[in-house]
Formats: structure tokens, sequence, C-alpha cells
DNA sequence: CACTTTTTCCAAAACGTTTTGGAAAAAGGA
DNA sequence: TCCTTTTTCCAAAACGTTTTGGAAAAAGTG
């Protein structure tokens, strides 16, 4: 008499004990249409304050859910939105990449949306677990990290309209939506910071070629040392690999010290660190003494380290945060190309950074 | 003619140029049923082998896929499975988590499910974020990670029949499925190992309290030590923290060498190593000369670091694997007690790992 | 050939929502 | 009072599949 069967099996075993009720069986309590319950739960002006008092108290009492694979049959909607990340590419270490998925999946839920993952081992692969969440209906939009100069995912979005949001840019004249950090003026702050400082002799270690990012760094960098009134110096410049930060990182610090003339501080992503403090302790210079040091990302090393490491600091939770709600309103059809933002970094000054004698 | 009306409002608008087809409308490019269509491409016997042949054919032909939400809906299953990380616990860190992520990822996809994600960031929110997926009907099954001694989502999901499987173990008499790697086996392994090099005074800085994880790693050490004709020295004992592994352990470190009798060898988890190499440092002990250590968990700074790390490999990528096809065959119907796995550890011999003089 | 069995196909129902297009009831206006 | 407008509700259709329960056609059997 409480829950009749109504067409449903119910306590059908296989597990889970589903004490959920449906749209049928609630409106059935309450002597009225599934229509009406849906209407009144929504919110709709065409029915009455009563009723839909009423229909709200009964479906928390009962913990009424709409469930969400018909509602997304019924909207056409997955109510989706899809990631592909790769473990190759080291953003994953630490705090940096975390705290962006937290915004991001922080705010999906919010919306009340999903946030499926994929984890591709290479580029080819990236491509193919994104086409299978667009091609086999499986999400309403992507978001793309970690962007190349020339990143064939965006162009196979945009040739079939299907939305989207980069974190980071790229090479593209189509308008697209993107959020990305203002490596430039990152990059620049920190270099014209330094110079101000006494430094002279400024080298960058920057990120792999091929990869948007780095593009923005050596801009700001040579604006920086531009604005200070110092020479670009093509020997300065090193740029490790991201399969291998250590590694690389390691090799080009020796062998920026060849130099006749060496810096007296680098520029450098923070993923790279652990190289480069190799590198100078093997080369007996001591991190913020005779070698300064800022770092872009702060990351957990960057505040543990003694001496502690001056960071370039983007706020990734509110970037994932901004791509989401960007995102939900591309889905909703607004212009792509309205959403263009580009979020300044904070600069942390720490122990590294110092003033040469 | 190509492609009739047949009630989908086909060019719509709104973004997405959506040139794909139904089930509706394949059947009658066929002159088919809907119902044989989907019968013949799913491999029914009452479907004669040419129309078979002929159905698959023009499916590809048409790229047709069926759409995931209808199959769900109807088949009363949402094919998801869900995970919540959390990032205060730097499980995140480096190569080993993504390792598990890929495995669990990759085999998801190969069974034509999907892998949601939540980040939370206590353990509340870890709940809260669980219930959404659970209550909400959004997923099928549950894989946990990080388990505590007591773990309240152990008890939730066994309290409603609902499918899951841990990686690790908990505290709970009910039978559940799990996957866990033999920490008791590696650490034994590990502390004999030192024991025959001729360490007499081996310390273990074990993790946080509270997880399930440690304790294990405890019992393989208390037996490594006695099977070797060691005492058990609490003194020799510490724990760091998780929110914080590099600072706790480097204080505690430095507190394990005030002792009168130092340690000659450490085992710890290799989440830990920067904290111990900071305060061995400061101590003026060298790693690999005064004083042995093996990590748990291969992460890229044991390869990097001179003296490069002796580590316990857990194979993440097969564990993650293996959760999910068990978590399936659970979703299915199979009694999770059938599924209780304990995964060897591999031990890498590196430099650090010495015989006292 | 007449009957049974097997093969091959399909119409209709079902999954659980939301939306569409009214219809009945209540309220307002003269 | 009668007619119009507004308020409140609901039956039916739709979303795109899979499954159920036949029915028609073909093949086998005597």
């Amino acid at each position: 008499m409480f829950l009749e069967q109504s067409g449903n099996r119910i306590g059908l075993g296989k597990g889970f004990k589903s004490m959920t009720i449906n749209l049928k069986q609630l409106s059935k309590l309450l002597k009225l249409s599934p229509t009406t319950v849906s209407r009144a739960l929504a919110d709709y002006p065409d029915v009455s304050a009563k009723t839909r008092a009423r229909v709200k108290q009964m479906a928390i009492q009962q913990g009424y859910q709409p469930n969400p694979v018909a509602r997304r049959l019924q909207k056409g909607k997955t109510e989706t939105i899809g990631i592909v990340i790769t473990p190759e590419q080291n953003y994953f270490s630490d705090t940096f990449f975390i705290d962006l998925l937290s915004g991001i999946s922080n705010q999906i839920t919010r919306a009340g949306y999903e946030l499926i993952l994929g984890v591709a081992s290479d580029e080819e692969h990236e491509m193919q677990s994104m086409r299978r969440m667009v091609e086999g209906k499986r999400v309403d939009g992507m978001i793309l990290t970690l962007i190349r100069e020339q990143d064939p995912r965006v162009g196979y979005l945009l040739d079939r309209d299907f939305p989207f949001v980069l974190y980071g840019r790229t090479r593209e004249t189509r308008p697209y939506a993107f959020v990305d950090m203002d490596g430039k003026q990152a990059f620049e702050k920190a270099c014209t910071y330094l110079a101000g400082l006494g430094h002279r002799r400024i080298a960058l270690l920057n990120g792999e070629p091929g990869f948007m990012f780095p593009v923005g760094c050596r801009e700001g960098y040579e604006s920086g040392l531009f604005h200070s009134g110092l020479e670009l110096d093509p020997d300065l410049i090193r740029e490790w690999k991201h399969k291998d930060p250590s590694q690389s990182s390691y090799r080009w610090t020796l062998e920026l010290f060849k130099n006749d003339n060496p810096p007296t501080a680098i520029l450098f992503q923070t993923e790279a660190v652990n190289g480069i403090f190799k590198g100078l302790d093997e080369l007996n210079l001591q991190p913020g003494k005779d070698v300064a040091l800022i770092g872009y990302d702060d990351l957990e090393i960057a505040r543990i380290h003694r001496p502690s490491l001056s960071v370039l600091r983007p706020h990734a939770r509110e970037a994932g945060q901004r791509v989401v709600n960007i995102l939900l309103e591309v889905i909703n059809g607004e212009d792509p190309g309205k959403f263009q933002e580009i979020h300044q970094v904070e600069m942390v000054i720490r122990e590294t950074s110092f003033a040469p004698s």
C-alpha cells in the first residue's frame, strides 16, 4: 500500500538495496500526476504555492532525487564534462594540477554536472580518448590543458563546433574560449625584479618547445631584460624536457655555468627545480647566495627547501572555476570568442632572490 | 531523402554540428526495424548472418554509435564508476597515484564504462561527494583509495549493498573486495635485507596513524627484525604527517639521531624523502654511506637523486586494472568476498642500501 | 502434401524523466 | 447570471535505446 508495484521491480536483488523512489511512485503518493510533481519541483509558475510546498516536502521526506540518466535522455544533454590528462607530462606533480582539478571539479558539481576523466599515455591516445567522449556523445563539453603551439585537439573541436575551453592558449586564428595565466607578465615581473636587485646576467631555463606556455615565459623574459636595459644573450637560454624535468634541467644547469660569463640568476618552472639544485650543488654554488632563483609554480618543495624558493604563484583553483563557468556558458550557446581571460600571477619573494654584492 | 526528418530536429543549431545518426535513422536506411538493427549489432543469434553483416557495414559507414544515455536508461545501469580523490593527502605526488589512475581509467574505458571524478578537500567532503554519486544514482560502483583503519565509507557502502572495491584494506569484519599491496611483506623483505647487510639499528619512519597502510608496514618491519634476531626499539619508530610529509619527516629525522645509539638505516615511504635528505644533510650524514635508506614507492626523485634511492616498488598500474576488473564483477552480482587480492611488491636495490663497515 | 520445427524478423513496451498542448476549475468582469 | 480570463492541473508524446513476446517465412519431416 505504501510502495505499490507500479511496474517497478522492487527488491530485485543483484546487490544494491535500492530504497530509491521514482517520480511515478512519488506522484502516486501525493495523488498528483507526474507532470505536476515534476513541474512543482522545478518551480514552474503553473503549480500553486500550496501544492508546490506539499510536493517539495514529500520529495524531501522520501529522499526523492530525479534519475539523472532519464533526465539527460529527455533533455538531450549529458550534463557531463570531459578532461583528458597525461601522466608523461609531469604537470601532475604536486599541488598545481590538483588545485586546478579541484577548482574544476567543485564548480562542475555545483552545476549538477559530472566530470569524466580520461588518462592517456601519449598524444595519440589523448586524441583518441577525446574523440571517444565527443563522438560517443558522452560529454557536452571538453576542458583542455597542457596546450601545444599547434594543437590538433583545438582544430578538431572547432571543426565540429563542439564546446570546449582551454586552460592555456594555442596558435589558432578562429576565436575560441580560454583561461590562461599571464606567463609573460609573470616572467617580465620576475626578470625586472631581479634586474632591479642588480643582476646583469639572468638566465632562463624554459619549458619544452612545442608547448605554448614557454612562449609567453620567453616573451616576458625578453621584455623584462629590455625594460631593464639588459642585453639578450642566447647562451643564457636553455630548454628542459617535460618527460624528464630533473635530468634535463640538471644537464642544462651544468652547461649554463660552463659559460665564460655565467649568470647570477635563473628563471625557470619550479618543476625543474630538483635538477637545478643538484646542478648548483655539484658546482658548489649556493642558491640565494651565489645564484638567485625564481620558479614558476608554488610547489611544496619551494616552501620546504632551505633556502626557500621565491616563486611566481598562479591561482590554479580560481582558474579552474573560471574554466568551468565559461564552458557552461559556451555549452549554453554563448559565443566562445567572448571568453578569453588572462589571469595575473602573484610573485612570492622568499630566500632565493637576493641582491648580488 | 537521405536523412529524412523522422522526428529528429537536424541542424538545430546551438553549436555542435551533430552529424550523428541514431538507431531509427540507421534502420530506415537499411529498411529494417530498429529491433533487428539493434540485435544485429549486439550479435544476437536470431538475425541472419547476411543481414548482420549488412547492418554492421552500414553502421560503420554511417559512423553509428548507440547513444550511451539512452542505453543506460534502458539497461538500468549508469555504466559509470566513481572515485573521489583528496588533494591534502599527497598521494597525488609524482608517479604513484597517476599510475594507479591510469590503470583504472584504461580498464574502465575498455569495458565501455566511464570514470567520474570527485575532488574533495577533506574527509567530510569526501563522504559527501561519494554520497552524491551513490544516492544520486550516478555510478554503478565506487573505487576507494587511501583507506583508514576505521573507514566510514566502507560501512556506508556495505550497509546499502552498493558495489565497491578498495585499493587497500580496513578493519571491517563483513566481507568486501579489495586489492592491496603487501606492505607487510615488502617491509619485512627490506628490513631483512638491511639486517643481512649487517645493520643492527634499523629505524622506521612510518606513515600517519589512522590510515591502514602503515599498520602493515610496521608489522613487516617488526617481523623483519624478529627474523633477523634484532630487538625492537620503540625509539627507532616515528610517524610523519600526510598533510606535510617533508616538514614532519625532517623533524623526526633530526630527533631520531639525538638518540644515544642512533640507527644506521631507515625504512620509510618515499613521499617523506625530502625531509629525510634535508635532516641528514643538516646532521652531516651521507645517505648510502653513513645511513642506509629504503623507501616505499619508486618516485622520480628516487631515480634522480645522487646517491639514488633503493626502493620498494608497487605495481600501481596493474593494481588499478585489477581493481576495475573486480569491481565490474561485483557490479555483475558476484560475491565481493571472493575478491581479496594482495599483490607482491618489488624491491629495487640502488645506491642508498649499503653494508655498514 | 500437411504438419512441425527452425529461422528470421518486428511491433510494442519499457526505462524515468521533461515538455507540449490542452482541459477543468476557479476567479474576475459585466 | 453569463462570459472571459486566469489559475491549476494532467494525458500523451518524446528522448534513443533494449527486451519481450510473438508472427511470418523458410526449412525440415513423414
